[in-house]
Order: structure tokens, then C-alpha cells, then sequence
DNA sequence: GCCTGGCACTCCGTGGGTTCGAGTGCCAAT
DNA sequence: ATTGGCACTCGAACCCACGGAGTGCCAGGC
């Protein structure tokens, strides 16, 4: 009884996802299982209006699930479809080819959003738990350093610093000697508060060389860069464009807003899912976000997922974004 | 006589992009300082659809322009609009903050789609024409590693290397040094070259890492770099929604379709404007780019542009895009 | 020869009215 | 609790008529 009502709304849900439009009590019982009468469902279907599961748009016409709804259907009614082994196999084939971080992070977008027909979000690895694997200095000019920080995850920062005083060869060689001994190796954490220990032993103008390190290192910029892809898929919305797609557009030229939506990094294999009004942005609230953590050993480094409206294939959906998660950190775990 | 055709058909076009509506004859002789009587318009209308500049939709609507009535008006009676004072502010105050190249081409990227509320494109300076500053190579393993380059355009390129044998540090020192040795100062085709010399006389393995640097350098990959912003605007469209925006999106996405699209660099401070299907993609023949080139000393390194609908204010829009190509070129003969 | 005023014509967009049908809610019976 | 039946609601689709914007063309004037 209390399962027949689960088992409308898990049809209606299906139903509507599949064919875009309000779902009626007649086509429910013809495509669905449900051995039992019309009535009986439409009695059931308003007691979920009640309860506030579904919607109707107008008085003559079928149910659409709330955001409620989906939220049921995705906390209790869902089994993650396995993904094909086509499906897998163009993973694995697809993450092969990768050849440097960058590579990874953008082939793992493209994967994303052709599975999912969504679009999808990753974001770089995010430098707060990654190892310093070395420093280069290049003096491209007497008073100009380009710095470049290589990271454990393969992952290259780059900066160009304005010293205000020139150095010589020498110094910069011994610099970056100095530097790569306090800071390979270390977590950049660490490595920040042994550059600036270092920094207070030296002379000037090194000492404001280090110092200049020290910010190049923490600049938050580089913990929000994010890649997007699929954003053509937004042309499926079709309908509601101006109150869906716009603001999504917009989002996704906003990394800042963009991470923010996508929310903290979840363990690897646990999938979130937000739907609608519960992002954090109103413009947003007909947009879902299906997402996971992903990094090498399960350490969630970074979060990656997808966009999309809240009538979407949830299951589906959350199987590919956990199997892209897996396969990405089981990559990032080799190289 | 000949001369108020062209005034009509101006003032036809400058109308339409106003309005988004087909132009009538009376609307036309009201809004703007024809001295003449709504019959002769309405002859100079006919005789300009004769020639191919207008259409009309259907038989009781205004005048459309066609892609060679934009032609015209665009090669013929386009005047630039200088861009205003705080219009200048905003470029320089805009650019003035960059930290690295990447960042320049990203705030450009701003910039432009901002000052055009159109998608801007800006393509990453290419290779071919800049010099090596320095290469270098870290060990991230004893069969890996990490080439570095560092591109007199202050680009950084990066790769990771399998050797396929182990080398010991000392020889990758002494590999460093030969390959910076070589190829520092050089452009990259003759940094190819003397790179392919430099292996021929080297005993193996090092040849073999020798060969995978030039692979590595001449890593077409590189040339493909676009940035794209201001994809939102997209969202003006509204109507011709499936015809326009969705190969557009398409095209976003396809770095190689862009820049195809966008076409050859052409010499700074000129602008090229492409027309509906004088384009290369039958999908986009309702879209116009607006390009030119930029790069230090005016030599043209890269594209830079906007792409939009043929409706569009040429005028305006060529002015931004010469307009930021200047004071990005200008911008990089400084750095 | 070019411009102008006038007139008849063509269609598109709009609004009102009607019909059609899917879907509902509720009640009485099992 | 479930079911069959019935009356009801309300949006979508269709039709039609009408008004108006815009046109083409002709005859007359400078």
C-alpha cells in the first residue's frame, strides 16, 4: 500500500523523464506493471499531491513530480544502473590517451557530458593536499623571474614575478637551490612556512624574492579553475529557456559560482545529488547538480560532476558521474 | 540618386539590428532624414531586393537585409565608431592587472564578449613565430620526465615523457644543458632542427629522449588553444534558437571548428568580417565573425575575435575588437 | 527622367468563440 | 481498501473574421 504509493511515484518520475511531460493516470497504468485500477492510482496520486511529491499544472492536466519528489525517488528509490561495458570500455579507451594533467582533466569533461548528455564540470585537483615536486626559476629578464611549481598530481602553476630589483645568475641559482631544498617534497602548506623560515635567514633582495615565492604559492586563483563541457547540450532544454538555460550560461562562464554550486569535494563513491532550490542559488532552482569527489587513493582532491535541469535520469546520471570519479582517480593513482 | 540607395539600405540595416524587426517604408522615411516621399523608398527597396541586398519575408512585411546587403554596408558604409573615453578606461584598467599570459588572454576574452555582448574568441598565441627561453626538464621518475617550456611569448607549455629506460640525474643535467644549449633564442622550427642534429650525435638513450622532445615541441595540440567567453550572450537569441544557438554551442566546444571558423590571423589593426555563409560551416550561416590579428609589433601571432549573429552592430563591434587587439598587442610589447 | 500621391491588393497577427479530449474528483458499490 | 462510473474542468487546437501594415503600380507633376 504505503509501496504501490512509491512504486506511482517512481513510475511518474520515470515517466516524465522520459517523455517531458505531465503524466497522466491512464498512461501510468498502461506502461507500468501496476495491478490495480485507474482509481486506485489517481487516489494515490492525490495523496502524493498532498504530501507534496507531485505537482499539477493545471486542473486538466497530468502530475510532474516537486523537487520533493525527485528527492524520494533518489534517497529511496534508486538503484544505480551498472553502466555498459561499452560504456566502460570507452571510459578506460577515452582516460588512455591522456597525457598530462590538463589532458585528463579535460578528456574526463568531454567523457562526462557525452554519458551523461549534461552538462559537465571538473575541477582541477586542488593544490591544499598536493606535495611540492619542484620549483623552477627562469630569469627572463635582470628584474623578472618566471616561477614555475611542478605538483605531485602532474599539475604546473606557473607566475611571473616583477622583483623591482635585478639579480644576478648566480643569485638565482642559488635561489633556487634553496628553495627546491625547503620546498620539494612538502605539502604546500609546509612548503609556505618553510619558504617564509627561509626568507628571514637572507639578505635582501633574496629575501623578497622568497617572500614573492610565498605568494605566487598561495594564490588562491589556481584553486578555482575549473574545466566545462557539453554546454551545447543545454540546447535540449528547448522550453524554458530564459528562466533555465540563461542563468545556467552564466553560471558556467563564473568558476567561482560554478564551484560554489557544485559544493565541497564528497568522498569518492559517494555521489551527491542537489536538486533544484536546494543550491545555493535561486536563479538556479530548476537546475540540479549530480556530484563526487574524486583524487588518487580516494582522497577526495577535487569534485567533479554534472549540471542539468532537475528532470533529469537521475540513476543514470549518478552511475556515470561515480564511474568517471573512479576511473579518473584510479588514473591519477598510477600516474 | 545611387547615393540615397545606399542611404536607404543603411539605414535599413542600422534599423534592423535596432529592432530586430523587419523594416517598413514608412517607418524608415519617419525615423530618419530622408527628404523624400514614401514612394521613392519604396522604389529604392525594390530595386535593392532586385540586386539581392533585402528580402522580405512575406509579402506584407518590411525589408530584411541579406548576408550581401550586410556586405555591402559593412565594406562601404561603415564608419567606426571610435570607442568612448571610459570605454578606453576599461581596457587598459582590464588588462593592466594580468599576471601571465594566460591570464591576458583570459581577461581579453572578458573583455571583448563584455564590450560586444557577443562570444568572444581569442586564440592563444601560436608557437610557430615565438623563440624558446628555456626548456626545462624535471625527473619525475626514473623513466619520466617532465619537459617545461617556456616560450618567449611568456607561455608555458608542459609534457610528461616516458622514456621507456631509466636515466640516471646526472644524465638528464647534462641532457638539459645540451638541449638548452640548442635551442634557447631559436624559433621553434630551427629549435626542431637543431634539436634532430643534437640527437643524431647523442649514444642512446639520450637520443631517444632527444626525439621525444622534438615530438613533444612540435605538438600540434599547442596551436589549438582558444579561449571562449561570454557564451550568455548566446541567450539573446532567443527566437532562431534550434537554427542559430545549438551549432553554435556545437562549435564552442570544437576548438578546431573555431578556429576555422575565425580563419587565418590577419594583419593587425585590419578587422575581417565574415558574413552568414561566407563562412566555412553550412550550420553557422547565420552567424558573422568579426576578427583580426594581434601580437607584439603588430605581427600578427594570433586570432582574436567575436562570433554572432549576422544581425549584428558591425560598426560597434569592429571598433571593440580593433580596439582590444591594439591594447593587447600593445600589452605584450611591453611584457 | 525621376519623383510623388493615391489606390487597390496581399497577407500576417490577433482576438473571440467553439469544440475536443485528456484528466480529474468524488461517490456508491463491492 | 479497492473499483467502476459519471459529471466536471480546463487547456490546446481549430476556425474565422477583421484590422492594419506594407506593398506594387499607375498616372500625373516638376
Amino acid at each position: 500500500m504505503q509501496d504501490r504509493r512509491l512504486a506511482v511515484l517512481r513510475a511518474i518520475v520515470e515517466d516524465y523523464v522520459a517523455t517531458e511531460e505531465p503524466v497522466g493516470s491512464k498512461a501510468l497504468v498502461e506502461r507500468h506493471g501496476l495491478n490495480v485500477s485507474l482509481a486506485t492510482v489517481r487516489n494515490d496520486m492525490a495523496a502524493l499531491e498532498d504530501e507534496g511529491y507531485l505537482h499539477q499544472p493545471h486542473t486538466s492536466a497530468g502530475r510532474v513530480p516537486t523537487d520533493k519528489g525527485y528527492r524520494l525517488f533518489v534517497d529511496r528509490l534508486t538503484t544505480l544502473k551498472p553502466l555498459s561495458t561499452a560504456e566502460r570500455r570507452a571510459i578506460t579507451s577515452f582516460l588512455e590517451g591522456a597525457i598530462d594533467l590538463d589532458d585528463v582533466v579535460q578528456r574526463s569533461v568531454r567523457l562526462l557530458s557525452q554519458l551523461t548528455r549534461q552538462v559537465a564540470v571538473v575541477q582541477y585537483p586542488t593544490l591544499s593536499r598536493s606535495t611540492v615536486r619542484h620549483v623552477e626559476l627562469v630569469q627572463i629578464a635582470p628584474d623578472r623571474l618566471l616561477v614555475v611549481l611542478i605538483l605531485s598530481t602532474g599539475r604546473v602553476e606557473q607566475r611571473i614575478l616583477e622583483l623591482g630589483h635585478p639579480l644576478t645568475e648566480d643569485a638565482v641559482a642559488d635561489l633556487r637551490n634553496q628553495v627546491n631544498g625547503a620546498a620539494t617534497g612538502e605539502i604546500i602548506a609546509t612548503a609556505v612556512t618553510a619558504l617564509r623560515a627561509l626568507a628571514d635567514t637572507m639578505a635582501w633582495p633574496t629575501a623578497v624574492v622568497a617572500t614573492l615565492l610565498v605568494d605566487a604559492l598561495v594564490d588562491h586563483r589556481s584553486d578555482e579553475r575549473v574545466a566545462v563541457g557539453g554546454a551545447a547540450n543545454l540546447a535540449r532544454y528547448g522550453d524554458s529557456f530564459d528562466s533555465a538555460v540563461r542563468p545556467l550560461l552564466e553560471a558556467l562562464e563564473e568558476h567561482v559560482v560554478l564551484l560554489r554550486l557544485m559544493g565541497e569535494a564528497t568522498a569518492s563513491g559517494t555521489v551527491t545529488v542537489r536538486i533544484g532550490a536546494e543550491g545555493p542559488y535561486e536563479e538556479l532552482s530548476s537546475t540540479s547538480t549530480v556530484t563526487t569527489g574524486y583524487g588518487p587513493q580516494d582522497d577526495a582532491l577535487a569534485t567533479l560532476g554534472i549540471v542539468g535541469p532537475t528532470r533529469m535520469d537521475y540513476p543514470g546520471t549518478m552511475a556515470a558521474v561515480r564511474a568517471v570519479a573512479r576511473y579518473v582517480s584510479r588514473f591519477l593513482d598510477e600516474a
